[in-house]
RNA sequence: GGAGGGGUUCCCGAGUGGCCAAAGGGAUCAGACUGUAAAUCUGACGGCUCAGCCUUCGGUGGUUCGAAUCCACCCCCCUCCA
């Protein structure tokens, strides 16, 4: 059954665990599609690569013939996210989570096809449940496994306040699973207990449970913490193309491999052909290019991931400026002939102060059109755009206009 | 309620009357080297109309020629006991 095993190869690229593998295994030899779940929180998404670790393991499902569940967390989004930090959410309005919902869909359709994938909100069956099915649904569990959740233990025993009812979170995630009939629930690891208790439930229901799947986070820009957007390592996917492919090539060479396995389409053979053709001397650049541009390919389309890649070259492999960077007139003083080009710097977001901008020209970073400045008391006369550069990233088209 | 410990520049953390814009490390930024990598080396790292000046060491007030350092009160955090 060869087929059977390269789609659970598939399945298995970059997963942190399948629980249990047997089961899925199973599942899959049945030849139906099977209904492949994952949860999101209803709050305004803004997604970035981290997140699509995810999504596109869901994709691959589909790739495969399986159908996509998408919930959208409405119900539980009013309790809030128990897991970790303890900051109160303020409740959405059904506005606000059918705007998000849209969002949504915007930023994961280039990922997902829409075509095979439902968008659902457990609204939809929680609000059905009533008081007494709450109380019946909490029953299902006792309070010392409820402690077994890393984070609820840890808690207890540090004796951090636990609140009864986020205890209710792990059990209404669980109830989605039966409410969905799910076959396979997918998570970041921290959810594993949550994925567990679906399990769990279904089992009671006389269903047959769902196999968990768990991914791992991708390490951001930097290589070494979790992606995201508190720590700046990420890369958004609405950015624009060039930023994208930019950030990508800034990555380092190890880090280059896990986003390969994580964030490509490419089959792994196809990824380790190129490992050994660096070990063999192929630039690794060369390679990373290749993930820019699929990449920005995934967001943007193919004619924009070129075109990236080709502004690439030219800025920094040619030492060029960008086409494109930001704008911004700036008047003088009043009976001053030009404007201190600290004050410029400062102006345009390329300096956070003054006494930096003078450091950075003590340094050697600044350059106006290309020429090195040195002199810190330049004034740009009235005129221009003058393209103001400080460092090898930082970029603005300066125009001086009369105070 | 009782006992003790602590709040320093982005973070950690030294400093206990002047030599303190404040050690050291981390993060960050720039320069060199490169592949806008990584590693390494060098430098910078409160602000300003910048060889000078101004504002910072939880808050307020005080002692002193002079305070992050001493005193008083207040706020906040942590540990132990009840």
């Amino acid at each position: 059954m060869g087929m059977l095993e390269e789609s659970l190869e598939l399945i298995r690229r970059g997963a942190e665990e399948i629980l249990p593998e047997e089961e899925l295994r199973k599942k899959l030899e049945q030849g139906r599609p099977l209904r492949i779940k994952a949860g999101f929180d209803p709050t305004a998404p803004d997604l970035h690569l981290g997140h699509t670790v995810l999504i596109n393991k869901l994709r691959q499902f589909q790739d495969l013939g399986h159908e996509i569940y998408f919930l959208i967390g409405d119900f539980t989004g009013m309790i809030g996210d128990p897991t970790g930090k303890s900051k109160t959410r303020p409740p959405l309005t059904s506005e606000d989570v059918a705007r998000n919902a849209e969002t949504y869909k915007e930023q994961v359709f280039k990922i997902l096809d829409p075509e095979r994938t439902r968008v659902v909100f457990n609204s939809e069956w929680m609000n059905q449940l009533g008081a007494a099915g709450m109380v019946q649904l909490a029953s299902r569990y006792t309070v010392a496994r409820m402690l077994e959740r890393d984070d609820f233990s840890k808690r207890y025993k540090a004796g951090t306040p636990i609140a009864v009812h986020e205890f209710l979170y792990p059990l209404i995630q669980g109830w989605d699973s039966v409410a969905l009939r799910a076959d396979v629930e997918l998570g970041g690891t921290d959810q594993k207990f949550n994925l567990l208790m679906g399990r769990h439930l279904q089992e009671q229901e006389g269903m047959e449970p769902q196999v968990i799947l768990t991914m791992p986070i991708l390490e951001g820009l930097d290589g070494v913490q979790k992606m995201s957007k508190s720590l700046g390592n990420y890369i958004g996917v609405s950015e624009p193309p060039e930023e994208m492919f930019g950030k990508v090539m800034s990555i380092s060479d190890d880090l280059m491999w896990r986003w390969f396995e994580l964030l490509s389409f490419r089959p792994m053979s196809e990824i380790e052909d190129f490992r050994r053709e660096v070990a063999e001397g192929r630039n690794p650049r060369d390679v990373k290019f290749l993930l820019g541009e699929e990449i920005v390919a995934r967001f943007h389309g193919q004619a924009a991931a070129r075109r990236a890649q080709e502004a690439f070259v030219a800025r920094f492999q040619k030492g060029g400026i960008p086409d494109e960077m930001p704008e911004f007139s700036l008047a003088v003083e009043a009976g001053a002939a030009g404007l201190p080009i600290g004050h410029a710097l400062r102006a345009a977001g390329l300096v956070s102060s003054t006494s930096e901008a003078f450091r950075m020209i003590k340094q050697g970073a600044v350059k106006v059109d290309g020429d090195k400045v040195s002199d810190r008391a330049l004034e740009l006369p009235v005129g221009g755009p003058y393209v103001c550069q400080v460092g090898k990233r930082r970029f603005a088209r300066i125009t001086v206009v009369k105070g």
